[in-house]
DNA sequence: ATCGTTGGCTAACGCCATTAGCTTTCAGCT
DNA sequence: AGCTGAAAGCTAATGGCGTTAGCCAACGAT
């Protein structure tokens, strides 16, 4: 019986993926080991337990985001840097419903966790996305906060097919992205 | 062995209370049965099953929410409506965040589904809302939208306990809604 | 070549959702 | 009041899943 050469990350690699196409509620430890041609018990070598995979799908989850994030708006600044974030964000939880729905109970367990260093490096982007405004100091956490909570919002309902279908979600979006660059502008 | 006089609302009622204690995903129907002073398997004469039960929580959730916009939005209008419904939406999650946590896989199966239903009434009072504003037709689609994402999103991140504590988040809350009136305002 | 570590396996336990089938209660009818 | 049939509760059993224990083979370092 030759090794099939698994490690922490492989196996994560592999619930990510298989949370992504048919859910993570109904990704199992069984199909995960399936996957990888393994036998359930063997996942235990290398992550300790269910909830330790889907903190680790979590933490992945924010780094590929971090690291689109931090690509588009790479030279970008006002709109176009908030459009560039706005759209990436989009983008992924569309294709990577199952991940991106991992990152949900955001329970940090401590400064070192790479589900906050990860979460941390998101803020930055939306950070650098306010940046490019004349924001008041004292309302950027408000407006950090804003641009979470809609992009969150609006992604997860979409995800979710919550969206009726007779008006153009794509053009829905756009339109958030103006109103929401307008008010910015606007924001002493 | 007297009869413990059970029904589906009955049986609802305490899983949602159960959801609103524990969480939606620790609520099992052992627990469920427990509460209400029954075996587990009695359960099945009122629900057909655990993914009905969580149904028919979305459904009560549903009913709630909109109950408690209508009220709240009784005679207003503009700013004043917008900041009601935000913050009657706000408590309602903080106050019950499984039940509101069951709404989020909102699948209808048909237009006379109670989910449906609920939520064609939740969404009725959102579009009273934005009735005090004067919104070009073709766009009231995308402030529907907006304010069901940037509240979701907003209650959901909260209630995950996703905010740092460190600015508070009700003045962000009030922030959130004054930007929103003034977009909608704006908004030709 | 060997040795300790590591990664895989089988077997087993316990919890949970669900079903089958029995018994008892109770509302409505006579 | 007595009867009767449906509905509500129960016990027992099944199958799936997460997890642990303990065994054995593979492999890198000496």
């Amino acid at each position: 019986m030759p090794r099939a050469g698994l490690d922490p990350a492989a196996v994560t690699a592999a619930a990510a993926g298989l949370a992504d196409e048919i859910g993570l509620a109904n990704v199992t430890m069984g199909l995960v080991a399936e996957r990888l041609g393994v036998r359930t018990p063997s996942l235990y070598k290398h992550v300790a337990s269910q909830a330790d995979l889907n903190r680790r799908i979590a933490a992945l989850a924010l780094v590929e985001v971090g690291d689109a994030l931090r690509d588009a708006l790479q030279g970008k600044s006002g709109r176009d840097a908030l459009a560039a974030a706005a759209h990436t964000l989009r983008t992924y939880v569309v294709q990577h419903p199952g991940r991106y729905s991992a990152t949900l109970p955001l329970n940090p367990q401590g400064p070192d966790d790479p589900i906050a260093i990860g979460g941390a490096r998101v803020l930055d982007s939306l950070a650098a996305v306010l940046a490019g405004y004349d924001i008041d100091k004292a309302d950027t956490v408000h407006a950090m906060r804003l641009l979470r909570s809609l992009f969150h919002g609006f992604a997860t309902i979409e995800a979710a097919g919550g969206f009726e279908m007779d008006t153009d979600v794509d053009k829905s979006f756009e339109w958030l992205i103006d109103f929401v660059d307008r008010g910015l502008k606007t924001e002493a």
